[in-house]
DNA sequence: TGCCCCCTGCAG
DNA sequence: CTGCAGGGGGCA
């Protein structure tokens, strides 16, 4: 679920929260969930986060614990206060553990981390800072759009690689550009004005240049509203995440369009659902 | 490059 | 009951 902004707010409000703690326990209620030892992270000190495309990292001593939380995956951490990030579902503002609960970890001043995820697509998973194992999960992954070295030439070639497709579909391609999920991917061709639909190889310069802006901007926007949900994403201090309410096409099927009133459609591309305005977006 | 699959739960 | 859900790996 989360995609590039909601993972980047999880990151934000955590890393306030339990950078320098040491993880004194991990309790792994779903073994498919969790790949590597547990052991080997017992008794180390947070020393950062980050995030590369929708995957999160709690960085140790030469050794990370990496999440990517997939479409239902939540990180609720509880302590001085409760931080709910991730895919909202009614139990997850109840007790904790609840039954979505897959893996458990508790810190030196007694607070915990709660990975649950309803569907069990997510993982988490220990890797060696030093080794390949990070840089065969992240090799594949296409540039960051947030980044500087995110540039027009860079998208327009890595798109270009996927000619036939939908233009949307190929926003989903994680080895074009990292971190844009099916919301985003929609905005994206929104604020760009052009179809979803159309093709790659029949994009004008101009076109590149717009969806290059419109990803980068529906992403911000993302950013800057808290992150998305229809329900209860959570900053830390509790504010909730309205991205949704601002988004202009995803999930707004039959209601008009903010910008000319025309009502925003919705078809399916590649299995996903996809949201457009035949009025604003060009074919 | 497209299809199926991994899962669970909710709306229609 | 069927279809759908913010992801993506593995397969032909």
């Amino acid at each position: 679920m989360p995609e590039l902004p909601e993972v980047e707010i999880i990151k934000l409000g955590l890393q306030r929260k339990i950078v320098g703690l040491k993880i004194k326990k991990i309790e792994v209620i779903t073994p498919k969930s969790f790949i590597g030892k547990p052991k080997d992270i017992e008794d180390k000190k947070v020393i950062k986060m980050w995030r590369r495309a929708k995957i999160l990292a709690i960085e140790l001593n030469g050794i990370a614990v990496l999440f990517h939380l997939k479409m239902t995956g939540q990180l609720v951490w509880v302590g001085d206060e409760k931080f709910i990030g991730g895919h909202p579902t009614p139990d997850m503002i109840g007790e904790l553990p609840n039954k979505s609960t897959r893996v458990i970890f508790t810190f030196n001043n007694g607070s915990k981390l709660y990975f649950n995820d309803q569907r069990r697509f997510g993982w988490v998973r220990i890797v060696n800072i030093e080794q390949s194992a990070v840089n065969s999960l992240f090799k594949k992954l296409g540039p960051e759009p947030l980044e500087k070295d995110f540039t027009r030439e860079i998208l327009k070639n890595k798109l270009l690689k996927h000619k036939s497709q939908a233009v949307k579909v190929a926003l989903l391609d994680q080895t074009v550009v990292s971190g844009l999920g099916n919301i985003y991917a929609n905005e994206a061709c929104f604020e760009a004005k052009i179809d979803p639909r159309k093709k790659v190889g029949e994009l004008s310069d101009n076109e590149f240049k717009s969806l290059h802006r419109g990803v980068r901007k529906a992403l911000r926007e993302g950013i800057a509203h808290g992150g998305s949900t229809r329900a209860h994403f959570v900053d830390p201090e509790g504010h909730k995440g309205y991205f949704l309410d601002y988004a202009k096409v995803y999930g707004k099927d039959k209601y008009p369009c903010k910008i000319c009133g025309e009502i925003i459609q919705k078809i399916q591309l590649k299995g996903r659902g996809t949201y457009f305005c035949s009025s604003c977006q060009k074919k």
